[in-house]
DNA sequence: TTTTGAGTTGTTCGA
DNA sequence: GTCGAACAACTCAAA
């Protein structure tokens, strides 16, 4: 059982699969050089910890082994190899050379509860729009979850089939693991479901599921997060979350090159700036925004962000300092505990306004108005911005001379935005 | 084939 | 202070 995005026993078709094929298992995980290269310390932390919390639901016998995915697997000679199926071009690309070298790959289940490519619209070609794709993906449906194996008979590892990484961080991360994820889900679930379309927005309350980064290593299935949901319109709107997870997926599925590159490709020819000392006080949380500063300071400190932050930030680097989305794609997907290919890539194009449902041109999000919004009495902002604890409510948002001075002027900077995008339009 | 209505997350301006 | 209209043009989905 070669484990990758799914470090759960719960709810894991390929696992079952694995299980009833054979009398013994060796669950095994590897470490890919190139993965590890791209992530920042705080993912590769949490994925050293989700794997010590695997190997400890499994009796102490997780293989862990660092290499070449195909050097590893022929190393124990498997009769078969399974696996959950993966979709991004890595991904797939890798599974993709293991079939090819002859290992008997087989492929049960997705990190999806509708596997992308499977939601198809009447005339058999894929959704690019997202309200229908929703509409689509639920008459689709899906099964729901199955439960964890009643017994695991695993091969136990030798001493040298235990490579666990020992990375750390200082920073306070997530919890890993698949029960830290159904005990944050149960607390969601009792706690903020009911009242998640109004409060998931507000940047100063735990109001959101923060399943991401349990989502992103697959400690818990979408499908268990789908299960029990009801009709009303907190329950839809986390429903419409997961299916945006989903749509993005299919949508980088089926144009794998849009992972970096535009999916609307006349945006590659607007005038953009080289990212410079804007860019850097962009990512250092310093741009004299406090919203803006105050979100990128918790990515830095945690490794997460508020979903509304997210959008917050990234309208200010393509809209207010012109600077292409990869760019900040680029610095999330180091940094971010929960990065994920698709979601990333394409939260960014649709903030950018060249992803999917292109956002009207005229919608630039004002830093300023959106703290006083989702963030009204500033706590969110004084919770990662120290220095600007003692200024008052009224001022918090416009700090003036209490903070450092913005590194652009919103009002011009809009304005500019509009400009360059009349130049590619038509 | 043609037509029609709609499209996650907003802001500004003027009445 | 509140509220509604205006803000491009285009693509997409479905009738």
């Amino acid at each position: 059982m070669w484990f990758r995005r799914d470090l759960r026993l719960a709810d894991n078709p390929a696992l079952l699969s694995a299980i009833a094929n054979a009398d013994e298992i060796v669950p095994l995980f590897i470490l890919d050089p190139n993965l590890i290269k791209q992530a920042g310390n705080k993912r590769l932390t949490y994925l050293a910890n989700s794997l010590r919390a695997l190997n400890e639901s499994l009796g102490g016998r997780l293989h862990v082994i660092a290499g070449d995915q195909v050097e590893v697997l022929k190393s124990f000679n498997p009769l078969e190899v399974h696996i959950s199926k993966e979709y991004e071009p890595y991904g797939a690309a890798r599974d993709k050379r293991v079939l090819d070298s002859g290992i008997n790959l087989i492929e049960t289940g997705s990190p999806y509860a509708v596997a992308p490519g499977r939601v198809r619209k009447p005339d058999d070609t894929n959704y690019r729009v997202y309200t229908p794709f929703y509409k689509g993906w639920l008459a689709h449906g899906w099964r729901g979850p199955v439960a964890a194996p009643k017994e695991i008979n695993a091969v136990q590892p030798r001493k040298a089939d235990q490579q666990f990484p020992d990375w750390t961080c200082d920073f306070d991360i997530p919890k890993a693991g698949e029960v830290a994820a159904l005990e944050r889900f149960n607390w969601f679930r009792k706690n903020a479901l009911d009242s998640y379309d109004e409060m998931r927005n507000m940047a100063d309350t735990d109001g959101t599921s923060r399943m991401s980064a349990h989502l992103k290593f697959g400690e818990v299935h979408p499908r268990t997060l789908l299960q029990g949901l009801n009709n009303s319109k907190a329950h839809d709107t986390f429903r419409k979350e997961i299916a945006w997870r989903e749509f993005y997926a299919d949508v980088l599925f089926h144009n794998p090159h849009t992972i970096d590159e535009y999916y609307v490709e006349k945006f590659a020819n607007m005038r953009y700036e080289e990212p410079g000392e804007n860019f850097k006080a962009w990512c250092e949380g310093r741009t004299g925004y406090p919203f803006v500063d105050a979100a990128m300071r918790q990515l830095i400190t945690t490794g997460w962000m508020h979903n509304r932050t997210r959008m917050v930030v990234a309208s200010f680097l393509v809209k207010d300092l012109h600077i292409e989305w990869q760019y900040g794609a680029n610095f999330f997907m180091e940094l971010l505990v929960d990065y994920d290919p698709a979601s990333n890539s394409h939260g960014w194009q649709w903030t950018a306004g060249c992803g999917t449902d292109a956002s009207p041109y005229y919608r630039v999000f004002n830093p300023i108005e959106q703290g006083r919004k989702f963030d009204p009495n500033g706590d969110y902002i004084r919770k990662y911005i120290p220095e600007l604890r003692d200024v008052p409510n009224e001022l918090i948002h416009e700090p003036g001379l209490s903070y450092i001075a913005p590194i652009v002027d919103h009002k011009v900077e809009r304005v500019e935005a509009l400009a360059r995008l009349e130049e590619i339009k038509g």
